[in-house]
RNA sequence: AGGCACGUAGCUCAGUGGGAGAGCACCGCCCUGACACGGCGGGGGUCCGCGGUUCAAAUCCGCGCGUGCCUACCA
């Protein structure tokens, strides 16, 4: 061996080694001055507190696999990558290890906390990065982004102060989403829906006044507290029961307020419950524009924390589940409980903290969707990205065709302060890039800013072209927008692909990204989400551990099939593991047969190295081809089957028939050292975008291997001559072997027992004279001319020609027998099966002909051979007496 | 309620109109000079069910059953 070659491969060694060396190198920093096609990627910012799960681990391998091979392939590469500052997520785990100190956030100040938060961040933000480098992606770490970055920033402020400019980001009083834990607005995307939960219908009535003819109108709710600001009964128009009663007044039996019957056609189903609701239009979206309609009083029954204000008079100070027991106590106890049945439905909670989400009347700030989701939406329809799988589209266009607008507002202290001031003396509002002196109202300094921060998805919209210095016309942004292709969960198409879509067309005038490919989720291998409550999650670092992060990223590709969800199985790993064992076993031998071995030296190619030549150009394509479509799953496969399956099963194996005769002329043998480690070179240039550091260490050993791998030229198919000869001829002796040891499986017949091959026909005999030694080798069998028909032998049909293997003094006549019997009958089974198509007339008669020409050729090829087969069975017979 | 996926070997999954595949698991033989983390060979499947289109269906269409996910305001 030229060199010292470990026994085996060491994947820790090989990623520390090579991260390093990489990251001296500055091999990954794009340069935006350099030539070739621009290929740009953002990654999806994980939060910056967070650590790394089997979502990232997968999602980010999946990018560093296109970004390497386009890398190697001659693009311009960059890939971006960033954390996200995530506000409530954030807020929130900041807000607990204080609480675990014993210290209330609130007792330190929006000032005093967020300098927390920054603290925290420094201290855990290098968690994922540090992470993420042992998955060894190759970002370019220099052009790291945090969310929260002064300049970042400034892209926040230009964002919502333009928008707000062109009338598409207002504040207004709407109903939203509250959560009463975290005390902050949401937007719909962050409630959650708990389905079929138990409830219960609760009915009870509400008097009608005596001026309007007394009685009582009994309406039903799963949420009796609400009956407190209730401002109205609706009942449906054509309601023959209630017709009558409309316009009519209804005493409220707690507050004293008088509430109308309206007719709402809208809002009522006659047909549920008893075909009269309640309305609160403060606390219910439907009711809400039902009390639009109706032009009702909106009460606000509910402090920011979820207890009952002042409106619920002799309820205040309850929480909603109290005040939920005191008013059905209090109902019941006036008389105008009316039953109640269960019920289930479902109920939203926050994403975040899981606490039940109120609707809620507040002053917030909203973005106008319609004209943004529009060009959004023309986007995709016209192509301009797609989605892979393309089924994608469909769940991109149902949320944008049927868009609310999106509240974006946060009463949190984390995060980017929105651009407004208030007036402390006149009315004035002050949206500004910039923060204003004085008003320009009334000149007045007293100015407020807006106390709250922007929802977290705000700034992620900006993502693509904020990380290149946009609102800047920087070189980088000219150069790397918009970015190829970005690489995401489908959890995140309305949250987070959508919204860059319209930031992107709104601002840049482009989509941000042609291609969205969309992954699945990695679940358990009984298909259940990984979840800390469940306790089945698997720490992708503790999988580096054990196997490597080469044999890791390998298994995530292999697993990563389109539009289907990722059943983790370690197994798989190990699996791959030892493909790595493989292929450094493959590299020793090259090295333990490379003496003498001289790479400009005469060379002359021989059948074998033609044929693992053509090979390798088709296996180059397939995997082409795979990584352009984003078929992660077929390019660990293919590459898998390429090396395994032809390289070392065949080539080295077919390899020692040249390298082993003393025949062989010194230039076919140093044809085969280079072929040995030209296609050694070849398999890890292919391997490299899913086995980074395995390669790099391989690469490094290789002789005549200029630089590192990772800055190699991705293989191309048309540097391997296809040579359709050899790869017949090889396939006929491949055949043969097959055949061959197929008998010798099946009769139990040990390699070491010599066997002999007789062939009678001379052109096969002419072709396997050829491969003598490799028959020799791989089969055990010396080549011979059939000349007369043994007593007793066993037959291989090999491209339709018989061949025997006499048995005498092998094996019992008895095992052939029996073995023939059952070839025979597959072979009978095939012919019946074929002519069940060939004698239907309008098979015949109207299959494309090439298909019939197909089928009578392999009718014809079975006949053959169960003629053979049968003759032999019949010599056996005899022999046997 | 609507929508979208999925249902193929014991397990995890490829396979979108021409005679059912891979990996693991299983069985048999082999420690042959890269590798026993290996080699060679083998067994195993009403392709969820029913109907339809077609010369031909795992593949296309319809219905049904089952599973998962997404969206949705039924009080």
């Amino acid at each position: 061996m030229p060199e010292e070659l470990p026994a085996a491969y060491d994947p820790h060694a090989a990623a520390s080694k090579w991260s390093e060396a990489w990251a001296e190198a500055d091999v990954y920093r794009a340069d935006p001055g350099a030539e070739g096609p621009a290929y740009s990627v953002v990654i999806p910012p994980p939060n910056v507190t967070g650590s790394l799960h089997m979502g990232h681990a997968l999602n980010n391998t999946l990018q560093d696999v296109m970004v390497r091979y386009k890398r190697m392939d001659g693009f311009n590469t960059v890939w971006v990558p960033g954390t996200d500052h995530a506000g409530i997520a954030t807020q929130w785990v900041v807000r607990r290890k204080l609480a675990a100190q014993g210290i209330d956030y609130r007792d330190l100040g929006r000032d005093g906390f967020v300098e927390k938060v920054w603290e925290w961040k420094a201290e855990a933000g290098g968690t994922i990065v540090n992470q993420l480098k042992r998955l060894g992606v190759s970002c370019d770490w220099s052009r790291e982004r945090f969310t929260l970055d002064e300049d970042l920033q400034k892209a926040v402020a230009e964002h919502f102060v333009a928008l707000y400019e062109q009338g598409l980001i207002y504040r207004g009083q709407r109903l939203i989403n509250w959560d009463p834990m975290d005390q902050t607005a949401l937007s719909d995307l962050e409630v959650e829906h708990d389905e079929n939960v138990p409830s219960e219908l609760w009915s009870f009535a509400y008097p009608i006044k005596e001026e309007d003819g007394g009685g009582e109108i009994v309406v039903a709710t799963t949420r009796p507290e609400t009956m407190l600001g209730d401002t109205a009964v609706a009942v449906h128009p054509d309601d023959a029961r209630y017709k009558h009663l409309i316009g009519k007044t209804l005493t409220h039996p707690f507050v004293a307020r008088e509430i109308p019957i309206v007719a709402d056609a809208i809002l009522v189903d006659p047909e549920f419950g008893t075909g009269a609701v309640k309305v609160t239009p403060a606390h219910d979206f439907n009711d809400f524009d039902v009390g639009k309609r109706h032009d009702l009083p909106m009460i606000n029954i509910l402090n920011p924390d979820g207890t009952m204000n002042g409106q619920a008079g002799e309820f205040e100070g309850l929480s909603v589940k109290d005040a939920r027991k005191a008013v059905k106590a209090k109902i019941e106890e006036v008389g105008l409980f009316r039953g109640s049945k269960a019920h289930t439905m479902n109920l939203g909670r926050s994403q975040r903290s899981g606490a039940v989400v109120e609707p809620y009347l507040s002053t917030q700030w909203f973005v106008r969707m319609k004209p943004l989701a529009g060009p959004a939406l023309a986007a995709v329809e016209n192509g301009s990205t797609r989605f892979v799988p393309k089924q994608w589209e469909n769940t991109y266009y149902a949320w944008l065709r049927d868009i609310r607008d999106w509240c974006i507002s946060r009463q949190l202290w984390w995060g980017h302060r929105i651009p407004a001031w208030y007036c402390d003396d006149c009315d004035e509002v002050v949206v500004a890039r910039e923060t204003p002196e004085c008003c320009p109202g009334c000149g007045s300094a007293n100015l407020r800013q807006d106390e709250d921060v922007l929802d977290t998805w705000f700034s992620s919209a900006l993502w693509p072209f904020s990380v290149f210095g946009w609102p800047e016309k920087t070189e980088d942004l000219e150069r790397y927008y918009p970015t190829s292709v970005l690489v995401t969960g489908f959890d995140i198409i309305f949250f987070w692909v959508a919204r860059m879509m319209f930031a992107g067309i709104h601002f840049m005038g482009h989509v941000p990204f042609s291609d969205v490919y969309i992954h699945a989720l990695v679940r358990d291998s009984q298909g259940q989400k990984m979840s800390k409550t469940k306790g089945n999650v698997v720490d992708p670092l503790e999988v580096i551990e054990r196997w490597g992060a080469d044999a890791f990223r390998f298994t995530l590709v292999a697993f990563a099939a389109q539009g289907r969800d990722v059943l983790w199985d370690e197994k798989r790993v190990e699996g791959y593991h030892r493909f790595t064992t493989k292929i450094w076993q493959a590299l020793r031998f090259c090295f333990l047969n490379a003496e003498g071995y001289d790479p400009s030296g005469p060379m002359e190619l021989g059948p074998y190295d033609r044929w693992i030549q053509a090979r390798t150009g088709a296996a180059v394509e397939r995997i082409r081809a795979a990584l352009d479509e984003y078929r992660f799953n077929e390019v660990a496969t293919e590459s898998y089957a390429f090396v395994w399956g032809e390289f070392c099963d065949w080539y080295i194996e077919l390899s020692k028939s040249t390298l082993y005769d003393p025949e062989v002329p010194e230039a076919r043998k140093n044809a085969v050292k280079h072929t040995l480690f030209s296609t050694m070179g070849t398999i890890v240039q292919l391997l490299h975008p899913m086995m980074p550091f395995f390669t790099e260490e391989v690469w490094s050993r290789l002789p005549g291997s200029e630089g590192w791998v990772t800055q190699s030229r991705f293989p191309v198919a048309a540097d391997f001559p296809s040579d359709p000869e050899t790869l017949t001829e090889v396939a006929v002796l491949q055949a043969a072997i097959t055949e061959i040891r197929r008998i010798r499986g099946e009769m139990q017949i040990a390699m070491r027992k010599p066997m002999r091959l007789l062939v009678g026909d001379d052109h096969l005999l002419e072709l396997l004279k050829n491969h003598a030694r490799a028959l020799k080798e791989n089969a055990g069998v010396s080549l011979e001319r059939l000349t007369e028909r043994p007593n007793g032998a066993a037959t291989a049909v090999v491209s339709g020609v018989e061949c025997l293997l006499p048995l005498q003094g092998v094996v019992d006549f008895e095992e052939e027998l029996r073995r023939l019997d059952k070839v025979i009958a597959k072979a009978e089974k095939d012919i019946i099966q074929l002519d069940k198509r060939l004698k239907n007339p309008r098979f015949v008669s109207k299959a494309p002909q090439h298909v019939v020409d197909e089928v009578q050729g392999k009718r014809d090829v079975a006949q053959t051979r169960l003629e053979t087969l049968t003759a032999s069975r019949t010599r056996i017979v005899e022999a046997m007496g």
